[in-house]
DNA sequence: ATTGATGCAAATAATTTGCATGTAC
DNA sequence: GTACATGCAAATTATTTGCATCAAT
C-alpha cells in the first residue's frame, strides 16, 4: 500500500513538473486528464476521457474536460483532430516523434504510423506558395486486416 | 438574353449528365449545389452554400443542402473535411487531380497544393500494417504571406 | 402515377458559457 | 487571501430526422 501510494505520489509530481514546464498550472483534474491521455493507446474523444475518469471514481464535469483540453492544446502538449465521419473531435498527447493516423473506414480503428515522408515536400510547397509551414496532419484511410476479410 | 438562357440551359444539361453518370438523380437543387461547388475557388461550409444559393434568389432548405452533400459524398463526387479549429465541416468537389490543403493558421485561408509525395509511402505503410489504403488526406498548416508580415 | 426529393419545424449531439463555489499557490 | 479552476445548468451551434407536400421520371 505504502509502495503504491508512493508511486502514485511520484507520478503526480512528475506530471506537475511537466505541466508547469509548459506554463500549465497543475490541478487534480489536469493531472488525471494528462495521465489518461498519456497512457491511452489511441486517440480519445472528450467523452471517452470523461468516462475514463468516472471509472476511477473521480467525478469531473464534462465542460472541465473540454476546458482543460483547450488549455493543453494552446500550450502545445495535446493535438486535436477531426475525422470527417463523425463530428466528434479526438485528442491525443503530442508525442514529439512524428506520428500519423491510419483510420479503418469500417471499424473506425485508428492506428499510428511512424515516419514522415513530408519534410522535403513541405520545403517545396513553401517555395511555391510563400507560406511558412508550421505543421501538418496526415490521415490515411482504408480497411484493416479484419475488415478486409469480411 | 437568348444567348444567356441557352448557356444556362446547356450548363444544366451538362450537370445532369454528369450527375446521372454518377448515379445521382438530377434536381434543381442538386444542380445548383453542384454548380456552386464546382465554381467555388475554395472549400465551403454547408451554410456558405446555403447563403450562396439564397443570393441567386432560389430558396432552399439548409437540411436539403446537408442531404444533397451527403449524397454527393456517398457517390464520390464531393469531399468532406473537418479542420480542427472550428467544428464546421467543409466541402469541395473531388477533383481528380490530387490536391491537398494548406491552411493559414491566422486568416484561415485555404490554398490548394498540387502534387502528392505519398504514393510510395502508402505502399510502405500497407506492408507494415496490412491495411488496404484507399485514400488519404493531407493538411499543412502555417502562415500565409500576408499574415507573416504583420 | 409513383417514387423519391424537398421544406419546414423539431430533435439531437457536441461544444461553450455564465455564474456561484472550491482550491492551489 | 487572491486569483484562477471547477461544477452545474443553461445556451449555442452544427447537423439530423419526421412528416407532409412537391417534383422528376
Amino acid at each position: 500500500m505504502k509502495n503504491g501510494d508512493a508511486m502514485k505520489e511520484e507520478k503526480l509530481t512528475d506530471n506537475k513538473a511537466y505541466l508547469n514546464k509548459h506554463g500549465i498550472k497543475s490541478t487534480k483534474q489536469r493531472n488525471l486528464i494528462f495521465n489518461i491521455l498519456n497512457q491511452a493507446p489511441n486517440v480519445m474523444t472528450a467523452e471517452d476521457i470523461y468516462f475514463e475518469i468516472r471509472k476511477v471514481d473521480n467525478l469531473i464535469s464534462l465542460s472541465t474536460v473540454y476546458r482543460i483540453l483547450e488549455i493543453f492544446i494552446d500550450k502545445g502538449i495535446v493535438l486535436k483532430s477531426n475525422f470527417p465521419d463523425n463530428n466528434k473531435c479526438v485528442f491525443e498527447i503530442d508525442k514529439l516523434v512524428h506520428n500519423h493516423h491510419l483510420v479503418c473506414l469500417k471499424c473506425k480503428k485508428v492506428v499510428y504510423v511512424s515516419g514522415c515522408p513530408l519534410t522535403e515536400f513541405e520545403r517545396h510547397v513553401e517555395q511555391q506558395t510563400s507560406f511558412n509551414i508550421i505543421k501538418h496532419k496526415l490521415e490515411m484511410y482504408g480497411y484493416c486486416n479484419n475488415c478486409n476479410d469480411e
